[in-house]
DNA sequence: TAAATAATTGAAACCGATTTCATATATTTG
DNA sequence: CAAATATATGAAATCGGTTTCAATTATTTA
């Protein structure tokens, strides 16, 4: 447990200022090319390591990147963390991560804590529950740049990063219908979030514009986990008739919900189709194989991630009100397909 | 952009001192209980925050721990990651995190920049390649504590976190024996890992003790990606004769290679049975579902976390070379199941 | 009631880097 | 060669808490 050598001990050492020390540390341009030289041999001779809680105390900034998701345990969400953590760690920030839980509550909390690890600029995808963004207006008024992906909100001065959930969903439900199929569910989540919203008009929309009715009835709204999966299979083995094909907003829900109507009974894509959503790897275990949307999730994070890093370090104009779309594609599998045919027919573009 | 309040404005504001305030807010026992209320008081009407980096430089400890794992979309170590934040979360720390994707050389950079950041506590799985610990030893001298989970090795002054590898291994294996397998292929990864090597071990114990030869050519080793199992399904569908047993030591590369070995012809469990390991969500969506070895990893995460806490927090002393094992358990699902009877026999313990 | 002890509070140093402003030397220009 | 400019360095203030040591006031004990 030696000293922590500082860059008093270097300026002792080679006789200069502390000043020069650390103007040469940081490669000042006022600082003549042998001192230099000087200076980072006898650091790294002297074990010298910088401490950061000066540098930060004084610079007013941390170098510090705060993300908020609703689960770590989620392959979307893993996904998308590698991505981040990729630029992150190429670019030299830090990257303190917390979970919400779908909560508002936690996610409130957490948001409190990053602002007090004084991060200078935050990540974040909503927790099911949250109702507004009070809590992240510290942040805007302090002028961090808040970044939401995903599970996005509007805010005048935050960017979002999504994809097309809208034309995503038309896509695979007019790909249901183009199979065949005329009377399909949707198993979707809370309403409250762009994701399940927007899904649930882009198959809203695919119905009408082929000239079927669309009921309440149809739509499933659950929690979207594996659990949930099952409850909604019974949910539809209830229903009469039954529908002849599902687009259900997340593959593990999907998968499990496939798996208890072919304990069922029911022949996938025989009887019912299925189309989940996020290209998952279960989606490519589950028999038949999955139709699905592809989500460019580890790319949403390194996007994320980038646009966050120019507006931290941006001329401190805000690019407000801004939306960056990633694109997204409709995966056919063995799930969805009824006629050998329908493959070649051209999709219908939103 | 307001101004930030300090400890200094509240100071003046109140008429008295910064040290009173600073120790108000810690809830120093010395001041008095109505100084207090009205400290707080007031510092939650001024928006007061506390600077964590002043107070990080004076105090010389910086309330983040860091975590280095191999990858950071793998169901395994995400569902980790859930449980570490969870505790962290709970007792104020901030979790900065990083991933090796398995190569030495960003393990090492990984460490440095955690070690640069001065974390006050490091949590680390191991990448394949990883051959020394000397990227550790800048902790270790320094008396920051450092513990390994999963992928461990040994270090007299680190504990480790495992589950008793050799022993599922051997359970597994005794499952496929007992049901009538002879000729069992093990798909493991690098055996510079413990995981891997024990594995092999427990593998290797079970066949000696049933009177099995153990063969090199049924030892596979790879990557353990999804790819990797492919792999090993056309190398086991080239021997002769094939095998009627594997035992494959993670869930992802165990599916794959059902999904390849399925597409050849195979029947599984009649022709081959087969166990995995970590019980991911894919092992209860391939058919049949995966016999697997049941991982807690989220447990895992919260004990590693917990056990950070108590050395960072301690006495100093180091409860030397100490190794925590978690219970592990097999679960029995139709992919290794040849017999009805079987699975009421009792399990040889190793 | 005086002396001893406990309870509160504050002044000032400190943590280690950055930055402003000033200064000294070196080089260039007229 | 004097004046102007460029180059290189340093002194000292600063960031915002924490902590040591001292001082003051209140309370208890003899």
């Amino acid at each position: 447990m030696e000293k922590e050598i500082t860059i008093y001990d270097i300026a002792r050492e080679l006789d200069l200022s502390p000043t020069t020390v650390s103007r040469a540390l940081n490669d000042h341009p006022a600082v003549n090319h042998k001192t230099k030289q000087r200076i980072s041999e006898a650091a790294t001779q002297m074990g010298y390591r910088s401490n950061m809680f000066a540098s930060n105390l004084r610079k007013q900034r941390t170098n510090t990147i705060g993300l908020i998701v609703p689960r770590l345990d989620s392959p979307f969400h893993s996904s998308v963390i590698a991505g981040m953590e990729k630029v992150a760690n190429e670019e030299g920030y830090n990257l303190i991560i917390s979970q919400s839980l779908e909560t508002m509550q936690k996610e409130k909390a957490n948001a409190n804590a990053m602002f007090n690890s004084r991060v200078d600029g935050l990540l974040v995808s909503l927790s099911f529950e949250t109702e507004n963004l009070d809590h992240f207006e510290s942040f805007i008024s302090k002028g961090i740049p808040v970044i939401f992906y995903d599970r996005v909100a509007d805010h005048k001065d935050c960017t979002s990063i999504v994809i097309d959930n809208l034309q995503a969903a038309y896509k695979a439900t007019s790909h249901l219908i183009e199979q065949g199929c005329t009377n399909i569910v949707h198993i979707t989540g809370n309403l409250k979030r762009n994701v399940y919203a927007d899904r649930l008009k882009g198959y809203k929309y695919a119905l009408v514009d082929h000239d079927l009715p669309f009921t309440d009835s149809n739509v499933i709204i659950s929690q979207m986990t594996e659990e949930a999966g099952k409850e909604a299979a019974q949910q539809i083995l209830r229903m009469d008739p039954l529908p002849d094909g599902i687009f259900v907003s997340n593959d593990l829900c999907a998968v499990s919900c496939i798996k208890a109507l072919k304990k069922a009974g029911v022949s996938i894509p025989k009887d019912i189709a299925v189309i989940g959503f996020n290209n998952d790897a279960i989606s490519r275990v589950i028999e038949p194989n999955l139709t699905t949307v592809n989500y460019p999730s580890q790319e949403m994070g390194e996007v994320a991630l980038k646009v966050l890093l120019v507006q931290m370090n941006g001329t401190g104009e805000r690019i407000p009100g801004n939306t960056i779309h990633l694109r997204s594609e409709l995966i056919i599998r063995e799930s969805s397909l009824r006629s050998k045919a329908s493959t070649k027919k051209k999709a219908v573009i939103l």
